[in-house]
RNA sequence: GGGCGCAUAGCUCAGCUGGUUCAGAGCAUCUGCCUUACAAGCAGAGGGUCCGCGGUUCGAAUCCGUGUGCGCCCA
């Protein structure tokens, strides 16, 4: 074995063996299930830090069970993402020449599924480098033709039960991509604009304007009245008036609306009902004429009667103009305001009525609602119930628009003839409905048309924990992983998929799996929800590739390891809440470098388990090596950390309950690094290399259990260091050894051993402040006592503490002992000789000092005791605790004090 | 404007049901060590008015109110 751990060549291999082992696939069997549906990645996606955190969550957690002898089945795949993917291949086929609008839609859709074959697996592949164990025999992908199936068929259910409808709604247009995003997919951020004041003429005045502030004048074409509030004292006696519109001459009344406000611009409101959601709620209420003065494109329409043709800017600088020249701009201010931008062109969101299709949320809200506060679905943590709630409470629900003018998804399974439509699951059976409806036995396909529009991806994704079973068409799987055990996922995404999943699992998995099953284990989709936080950079920034702000996941990897990158990620990761990830940032060339600190204590992690395999596995096993009192202080070793073995199962099994990962990371880490490394492998340390063979056995059975344990989060060093530390048969693997069960363990021999541990770090700390080399044998003198003679009676202690402390001597003694530097451990009392003379003076304030500090914690809990309230008040435990401490403490006054006399 | 969350060591964060084994970890800093596993290491050390103010309590980093600063969500 080398000196270094390098994880390159070991991570490879060990994930090609695993592969040809089969280890991650699953099939239903008699065991208990434990099953993971992966949030799906975009197929256009690139493996990023969110990403990286995400998915080694559901490796620990996956791997955990599989390690408890569960089947553990980790379903990966990836959603088609409609928009972000129709842009891929319309920017592919722009390179060689071809128009999107020239090939049509099935033409376009081959080239759509040439690109997903070539890369959309991308980033499947990436989390098989960060050692993702996913069951890869069924990946998913969600438009494939069972998942295709399914949407279609869910689609036609919801539309006969009366909860998909199709409607004009104000929606965010997208002039670009001409099509309609959701709330989700429009980014707001602050811009610059122009503030334009308009006067527009009160009709049968002189000389009377009522002046308006906007930000899009060429709206105004569109204006269909003007807005003041009711209490408003200045418009007041406008009521039942009529303005003109600028440049269109349009007469149009003076509402008056409390939604106007009056503090801002001139406190009256130009009302464009086609173009601003506000404003049409608005017109709504005002029963108010709506003019639709723009066209898909982004150009002006006919009905803006003006500048028809001319795209929105241009219109927007000609109509100031004209304005300007009709006298009607009062002025132009400069303004911040907050401006929508479509997240995948970046083109200015114009809200806009369109004819959409719509899923209706009422009822959904509620079961989804109702699922979490039940307890039936629990989240993690429990804080993000609030958010969610929030957006499900009945005033905040909206309905779902679903669909998506956009060819790359599911087709809307619905065919018009001329006013009428018909929702069906194909062509055939919309002819058949509209030869009833109509009663026109002649129609034929060609007279009907198809929905030119696809459902949104997110109505894929909703279904994914019952289709990825094909849960939709055939029981048997569903019925062995449903419902999920637990779903990791980001809190930013709980609305457009966390809520509507759980709101398809009470549904269908009723339908699906009957009412026997859903009364036994729940319609619910998954068990827990766990939250991620958003991985940001050291401004508080989410990390993301459009601001270049993310160190490269896989040259992370490179440097690190997939073990050190995977201990970095979580280290730092407690649940839910977003962690900062330490990546530096190179201030000439304004990029981010792939280091992390974090990352790096990950990997000299690996690095000091892989020397500790080392060092043990250089030994040599000789009879009876080092006699009865090395085997004594052996057998203590062994014991002591048997039993802190033992403690550690019970805080981990603790934390994974409540998914504390980090906590548990740490938590080994430190077990691995300080207890088992710096104190058990230095106490069992042969001199000569020889090593008695029981102790040898223990140390390696030990050592495995700490791999097993450790496995699931650092899985190929643990892997590589199983297979080192002894011959394996084969299948003998990490992967699939037995995680071991916690049991009872003997708090009282941890408190001992701790206790001279302490003793032992108060030597060292002598030797440091004095200068005295580790390795200069001393003397010690135990001042006799019943505690002391507890501590000594336990066999091996002793032994342990000469060698650790390089000690020449340690006996008991009964008095004082000259030239010697006294040591407090617990209540304890020692004696040090060191080789030179002592610094009485220094001695002296240090021991002052200790005892002042005693004196005000014994006062304090003196105080504590002596009073009524707290003796009678607290419970008795934390009495009787406290009053252990001022016995304590007074014990150790008295030992101080004596020492300062005795200088 | 409505809501959610955060504020603890120089930095990044733990601290789950209030009780000095609770003021902690890692990194960074300082001192001494190439001690036969590991310098990607070993042995030690320093560092905090737990954001301010008020309250509840026998007792508050922890609970409540309030102020300030920051982040996010919704409008």
């Amino acid at each position: 074995m080398t000196t270094r751990y390098s994880p390159q060549d070991i991570e490879q291999k060990w994930y090609r063996h695993w592969m040809e082992k089969n280890y991650f696939h699953s099939e239903p069997d008699e065991r208990e299930p434990y099953s993971i549906v992966i949030p799906p990645p975009n197929v256009t996606g690139v493996l990023h830090m969110g990403h990286m955190l995400n998915n080694t969550i559901q490796d620990i957690m996956i791997r955990k069970a599989r390690l408890e002898g569960k089947n553990a089945c980790w379903v990966p795949g990836t959603d088609h993402a409609s928009i972000a993917t129709e842009a891929k291949v319309v920017g592919m086929l722009r390179e060689r020449g071809i128009k999107k609008s020239e090939i049509g839609r099935e033409e376009f859709l081959k080239y759509a599924f040439e690109w997903k074959d070539l890369y959309g697996g991308i980033i499947l592949d990436q989390l098989k480098r960060l050692g993702a164990s996913c069951d890869w025999e069924r990946t998913r992908f969600t438009m494939e033709e069972s998942m295709s199936r399914a949407v279609i068929r869910v689609f036609i259910d919801l539309y006969k039960k009366g909860r998909i409808y199709r409607g004009k709604r104000m929606t965010n247009w997208d002039c670009d991509a001409q099509t309609v995003l959701s709330n989700e997919e429009v980014i707001y951020s602050e811009e610059n604009s122009k503030l334009y004041y308009v006067r527009y003429k009160v009709e049968g005045t002189a000389d009377e304007w009522l002046t308006i502030a906007t930000v899009r004048p060429e709206t105004i074409l569109g204006d269909t009245a003007i807005a003041v509030h009711p209490e408003d004292e200045r418009y007041a006696h406008l009521r039942g008036k009529k303005v003109i519109v600028p440049l269109v001459n349009r007469l149009v009344p003076v509402i008056f609306d409390e939604y106007v406000d009056r503090e801002f611009g001139t406190g009256a409101l130009k009302i464009t009902p086609a173009h601003d959601t506000n404003d049409y709620d608005i017109g709504i209420r005002h029963s108010l004429e709506v003019i639709d003065v723009l066209n898909d494109n982004g150009t002006m329409s006919e009905a803006a009667q003006l500048y028809i043709g001319e795209d929105r800017y241009g219109a927007r600088k000609k109509s100031v103009a004209d304005l300007e020249a009709g006298g009607s701009l009062v002025k132009i201010e400069d303004y911040r305001n907050k401006v929508g931008r479509s997240e995948r062109t970046n083109s200015i969101v114009e809200p806009r009525l369109t004819l959409q299709w719509f899923v209706d949320m009422k009822e959904f809200a509620k079961v989804a609602l109702h699922a979490v506060k039940s307890g039936e679905v629990r989240f993690f943590p429990e804080h993000f119930f609030n958010m969610f709630q929030s957006w499900l409470n009945e005033d905040n629900i909206r309905d779902w628009c679903i669909s998506r003018q956009l060819w790359w998804g599911q087709r809307i399974p619905a065919w018009y003839y001329g006013d009428d439509f018909f929702v069906a699951s194909t062509a055939e059976e919309a002819l058949q409905q509209a030869r009833e409806k109509t009663g026109k036995a002649e129609l034929t396909l060609k007279d009907l048309r198809q929905d030119e529009d696809v459902v949104d991806t997110w109505f894929s994704s909703w279904l994914w924990p019952i289709s990825v079973f094909d849960g939709f068409e055939r029981q048997d799987e569903l019925r062995y992983y449903y419902p999920t055990n637990v779903l990791v996922t980001g809190w930013d995404i709980m609305f457009f998929w966390v809520a509507r999943m759980i709101m398809v699992g009470y549904e269908w998995a009723p339908d699906l799996l009957g009412k026997d099953f859903v009364d036994q284990k729940g319609a619910k989709p998954f068990q827990d929800v766990y939250f991620t936080g958003m991985v940001r950079d050291n401004k508080r920034r989410k990390m993301s590739k459009s601001l270049g702000n993310s160190p490269d996941a896989l040259a992370l990897i490179d440097n690190y390891g997939a073990d050190g990158v995977r201990f970095g990620m979580l280290s730092s990761a407690s649940a839910g809440n977003d962690i900062v990830f330490d990546a530096p940032f190179d201030q000439e060339t304004k990029k981010v470098l792939n280091e992390s600190k974090l990352c790096e204590q990950g990997r000299n992690f690996c690095n000091k388990m892989w020397n500790a395999v080392r060092l043990v596995k250089g030994w040599q096993v000789g009879e009876g090596a080092g006699g009865a009192e090395n085997k004594a202080m052996h057998d203590l070793s062994i014991e002591w950390l048997e039993q802190k073995f033992q403690q550690l199962l019970a805080t981990l099994e603790g934390n994974f309950e409540s998914y504390r990962l980090s906590d548990s990371l740490i938590a080994l880490y430190t077990f691995i690094w300080d207890d088992f490394c710096s104190w058990y492998l230095e106490m069992i340390k042969p001199e000569e290399g020889m090593i008695d063979a029981e102790t040898m056995e223990e140390t390696l059975s030990l050592f495995e259990r700490m791999m097993t344990v450790l496995h699931p989060f650092m899985p190929f060093v643990t892997e590589e260091l199983w297979h080192q530390l002894r011959e394996r048969k084969d299948g003998d693997d990490c992967v699939v050894s037995a995680y071991p069960k916690s049991g009872a363990f003997d708090a009282d021999l941890i408190g001992q051993v701790e206790k001279a541990k302490d003793l032992i770090t108060r030597i060292r700390e002598i030797r440091s402040s004095n200068g005295i080399k580790a390795r200069d044998p001393l003397r010690l003198h135990v001042e006799d006592n019943p505690g002391a003679r507890k501590m000594f009676a336990i066999r091996g202690l002793k032994e342990m503490v000469v060698k650790m402390a390089y000690l020449e001597v340690l006996e008991f003694s009964t008095g004082e002992v000259e030239n010697t530097l006294s040591i407090l451990s617990g209540t304890e009392k020692y004696h040090l000789e060191i080789p030179m003379s002592i610094d009485k003076e220094s001695e002296r304030d240090k021991l002052q000092k200790e005892l002042e500090y005693l004196r005000g914690f014994v006062a304090s809990v003196e105080k504590k005791l002596a009073n009524e309230r707290f003796v009678s008040g607290a419970p008795a435990d934390v009495v009787e605790k406290e009053r252990q401490k001022m016995a304590d403490g007074q014990t150790k006054i008295k030992i101080l004090e004596e020492n300062l006399s005795n200088l």
